[in-house]
DNA sequence: CATAACAAGTTCCATTTTGGAACCTGTGTA
DNA sequence: TACACAGGTTCCAAAATGGAACTTGTTATG
């Protein structure tokens, strides 16, 4: 089976991998955040073929979390920048970014650490509950039906296995 | 260029995605969770190849993500597990999954809501400064220099490529 | 005892995606 | 006029992937 169009999927992370789930997108997104904008610098940096680059890039802007941002007037050259979009995938690069630091480091540690300039310490981030404040974990969120999903239940427009699944998923417990 | 082995890389986030930057690990790892855990559930389920799945859940394995559980004794049948190191995912999964809620939803809303059970509240889950418990944006968060990256750079074992581009990092301001 | 069913793969080959190198285009500078 | 630079595009070979058929080990069924 092949892949699938992101807008087909239920499962919100199989949308998002659909955009970014590829060798290359979430290390050209990165870059982004660390303000290395241009094309021949993206390029250099991971080391990516133009062509490929190009694709990827194009498929950002399609998908809206790139734009095109005009850098030099005069030579009409524009960069890639992040979109609101965009910018909200912050979460997802620090969080797999401390996977990474905690998980895949060698014997000399981490390559960053973190800084939370607010509070002026060095910071773990850590996913928490808005409403209570106390860290998550697999044991202690559950996952609900929200309107998407019962929506679609409600027009039959989905298969039964993910129906099963998503059962599955609810159900939950520990 | 080719794809890098992950321990040559400096960055977590490249070191992380050589593990589940792909089209489909990322979704099998979500199953897991969901305890979808038998060879042939995860595959109906993605509609992915015997072949490629056989693969993906080796490479895991390889990488200490998954482990084999053997969950029938009779037929000495064994279904895939997460480890720890693949537990401590979760937080990946969850961001992912909720900005893809936010994004890529359609007119009918997300197809999940999250419960804290601790706290009983229906949560957005968020990434907070494990100090003062603030919300984390790209513009409180600073990066700063790590011990691992510290030493490549004492050792000269550091392109100088890499080392600018650090550089720009950890002077983002605003 | 033969046969079928089931789970978990493996093998083979055609298709698709990717990498690498060379080429193209528009603009300004020497 | 020639050259440099940024940002591509084109072309082809190499690598990854998909699809279908086959394999293995075990138990259930007639």
């Amino acid at each position: 089976m092949k892949w699938q169009d992101s807008s087909h999927q239920t499962c919100s992370v199989a949308r998002a991998t659909s955009i970014f789930g590829d060798k290359w997108t979430l290390l050209v997104l990165r870059l982004l955040f660390v303000r290395v904008y241009k094309f021949s610098d993206i390029q250099q940096t991971l080391g990516i073929t133009k062509h490929r680059l190009t694709d990827r890039l194009n498929r950002l802007i399609e998908e809206g979390v790139v734009f095109k941002h005009l850098y030099d007037e005069k030579y009409k050259r524009y960069d890639y920048r992040l979109t609101e979009k965009g910018t909200d995938l912050y979460a997802v690069m620090i969080v797999i970014g401390q996977w990474g630091d905690k998980w895949l480091s060698d014997e000399n540690g981490p390559p960053v650490e973190y800084v939370h300039k607010d509070c002026g310490h060095n910071a773990q981030p850590a996913l928490t509950c808005s409403c209570c404040g106390e860290k998550l974990t697999p044991h202690n969120l559950a996952l609900s039906m929200g309107p998407g999903l019962k929506k679609k239940i409600d027009d039959g427009d989905i298969s039964e296995q993910d129906k099963k699944l998503y059962a599955n998923a609810f159900a939950l417990k520990k």
